[in-house]
DNA sequence: TAGATTGTTAATCGATTAACAATC
DNA sequence: TAGATTGTTAATCGATTAACAATC
C-alpha cells in the first residue's frame, strides 16, 4: 500500500467512511471472519462495493485483484491512515456527567488513545478518581500537557466556560481540540478543532422524522 | 417561502448546514442582531455566502432581493424546515453518565424538545428523579410512548443491550431512534434510525492532527 | 475454464461556486 | 445614482457509480 495522503486532498466522507469501516470490522466476530469482500462489508453499512473499493484506492488499495480482503490487514491498514497504530494521550477538561461518560468510554482505549488526565474547578471533584485517573484543578494543565505528551483535549465543560478552556489548552500546546459544549470553539489556523454539535444530530433526525410522515408526491418529473 | 421540500431531495449537506445556522443565529446577542446577510453569517461558520443562498434557495428563500435576512424570519423558518415548530417528545433509555447528560442538555427544550421519560434495568436508579422526569423500568416504555405521544427514543444503553432496545422501541410505536451506543443498530425501513458514533468524530481527529504534522509536500499535480 | 474478486479508469451524477439580473 | 444585497441560473468542480482488465 502506497503512502499517498499528501498527493491529493482525500475527501472528509472518505475520512469518515474509514473510520466506519474500521468500528464495522473491529465489531466482527474474530473466527468467521478472516477475510472479507467490499461486497460483504458494503452490505453491512448500506453501500456500494464500488465507493469501499474506490475509498480504498486513495491509499493504493488494500488487497490484490482476484483474492479477497483479509481482515486483519484491512484492520491494520485503517489503523494506519487513521493515525491510530501509535499511543495518543488525551485529556478531558469537564467532568460532570458528559466528561465521566468521555473517560468511561471503553472503545477509546481500543483506539489506542489513553485517558491521562481529567480537570475541573469544582473543589468538590478535584482528587476524586475515575479510572484510576485523578480529577485535577484546571492550573495544572499546562504541566500534565507537557509532562504525558497530550495531543488532544476535549471540552466537556458548560457554554461558558468553552473558549475560556480552548485558549487554555492551545497555550498549553495542545494541537487537537475535541469540544462537546453546545458553542462554536475557534483558534489559530494550525490547531485541529472539531466541534461536535450534539444538537445538530437531534435536528437531523427531527427533519427526518418530519419528511418520512409527509405524503409522497409524484415522485417522477 | 414556498414549501418544496418534497419535490426535489435536500441533500445531506445542506440540512446539516441549516441546522448550524439554527445553532449559530440562536447564540447571537438579540439586541445586535435583528438583520443578518448571507455574508455575515458566512464568515461566522467559514462558509463562502453563495453556499448558504444556494442551501436556501430549496425552500424558496427567506429573504428579498436588496434587503438582508431579518434573523427573526430566518431562525422561524429554518426551525419550521427542522420541524422544531412543534413539541416533540423524547425519552432516554439507559441511565448512565451518558443518558444523565443527555436528560441535562439544556439545548434540547430550547428546540421544542422535551424529556418525558427516562428508563433503565438497574433497580437502584429506578424511582430516583432527574430534572422532575422519573426513572421507570423498561417494562414500562410502551405505555408512556402511547400516553405521551413520543417520537424519538434515545439509546444510550451498553452495546449489550442497544439492539434489543431499538426492537423494543420500534414495538411500542416509535419512529425515530437516536442511538449513541458503541455499535449499529437497525430497523424497518420505515423507521428513522441515527447511530451517532463518538468514536467515529474521534478518528476524524486523529486523522487530520496527523495530517497536520506531514510535512506538506509539493502541493501542485 | 467459469465465477468471483480487486484495482483503476471513465462516465455519470450531484454539489458548490460564480455570475448576474432584480431590488432596495 | 452608487453600493449592497438576495434569488436564481449557469459553470465548475468533485464525488459516486459503472465498466472492465487483471488476477485468483
Amino acid at each position: 500500500m502506497k503512502d499517498t495522503q499528501e498527493k491529493k486532498k482525500i475527501p472528509q466522507m472518505t475520512i469518515t467512511r474509514l473510520a466506519q469501516y474500521l468500528n464495522c470490522l473491529s465489531l466482527l466476530p474474530k473466527e468467521h471472519y478472516i477475510e472479507i469482500s467490499s461486497k460483504e462489508l458494503a452490505a453491512k453499512i448500506e453501500l456500494k462495493p464500488t465507493q469501499i473499493r474506490q475509498d480504498f484506492h486513495h491509499f493504493g488499495g488494500f488487497g490484490q485483484a482476484g483474492y479477497r480482503y483479509k481482515v486483519k490487514d484491512l484492520i491494520a491498514g485503517l489503523e494506519r491512515i487513521l493515525g491510530l497504530d501509535r499511543q495518543q494521550n488525551m485529556i478531558v477538561i469537564g467532568v460532570g456527567h458528559l466528561g465521566q461518560a468521555l473517560a468511561n468510554y471503553r472503545n477509546f482505549e481500543k483506539l489506542g488513545l489513553r485517558l491521562v488526565g481529567l480537570f475541573d474547578l469544582n473543589p468538590r471533584l478535584i482528587g476524586i478518581t475515575i479510572r484510576d485517573v485523578r480529577v485535577r484543578d484546571i492550573d495544572e494543565i499546562p504541566q500534565i500537557v507537557y509532562q504525558e505528551d497530550v495531543s488532544m483535549g476535549i471540552i466537556a465543560t458548560p457554554a461558558e466556560a468553552a473558549q475560556k478552556t480552548a485558549d487554555l489548552l492551545i497555550s498549553a500546546g495542545i494541537k487537537g481540540i475535541w469540544n462537546f459544549s453546545p458553542v462554536m470553539v475557534t483558534g489559530p489556523q494550525d490547531i485541529i478543532i472539531q466541534n461536535e454539535h450534539l444538537s445538530v444530530g437531534l435536528m437531523t433526525l427531527s427533519y427526518r422524522l418530519k419528511q418520512a410522515k409527509k405524503p409522497v408526491l409524484i415522485p417522477e418529473h
